[in-house]
DNA sequence: TATTGATATAAACCATTGTTGATGCGTCAG
DNA sequence: CTGACGCATCAACAATGGTTTATATCAATA
């Protein structure tokens, strides 16, 4: 799980994200969108696959990513789990 | 919410959080937990604070730390809604 | 097949950040 | 007041990670 953290502390990762959440696109569009170089946001796209965020398909010449909801949806529940993220409960703030 | 996502990016503080998850916790109590250096641990423990995850509490010579639920909270709502993390639900996977 | 468009990979560089060791400061016991 | 305990801060160093530039790959098209 720190792998995601890691992955998602980086600015540039989170606005492509923001953006992917909203529906999948190829690496240009997300370069229109974030305005960083080919190779940075190919780089950058490169550690969300690595962390299992995302997936990649290929359509033509151009590859198109989209997030893996499962992946969210698991990491979501470790930090409710784990972490003692609520979402509605809270235990944490144990007694002594 | 970059900044909470850059902190917890670090497998040292990650296990600090994962020993406050079940209850605050003394400087002392948190080396021994971790086994790391005093000035290390303390140093995690301001990154903690800076990122408003943690407060702290004078108990006599100790310093005792606590996870702060409403941060927690925020961070969890904020992560449902802006990247589309279910709970339940999942759109994410729009039509092209 | 040669060419162009779309993307990935590699090397070199620079900026951040984690780690350590030394030191300073507040608090309690003698 | 003095010494010991608990913790924070600072300077120096090491490691990690993001950025750029150049180059390679792969697919479509002429």
């Amino acid at each position: 799980m720190r792998l995601i953290h890691k992955t998602l502390s980086d600015v540039n990762r989170l606005r492509i994200v923001r953006r992917l959440a909203q529906g999948e696109a190829s690496v240009t569009e997300l370069i229109d969108y974030v305005g960083l170089s080919q190779p940075l946001v190919s780089w950058h796209l490169g550690k969300l696959r690595i962390a299992g965020l995302v997936e990649t398909r290929r359509a033509g010449r151009e590859t198109v990513t989209r997030l893996i909801p499962e992946a969210w949806d698991r990491f979501a529940s470790y930090e409710r789990r784990v972490l003692g993220l609520s979402g509605t409960d809270a235990p944490r703030t144990a007694a002594s």
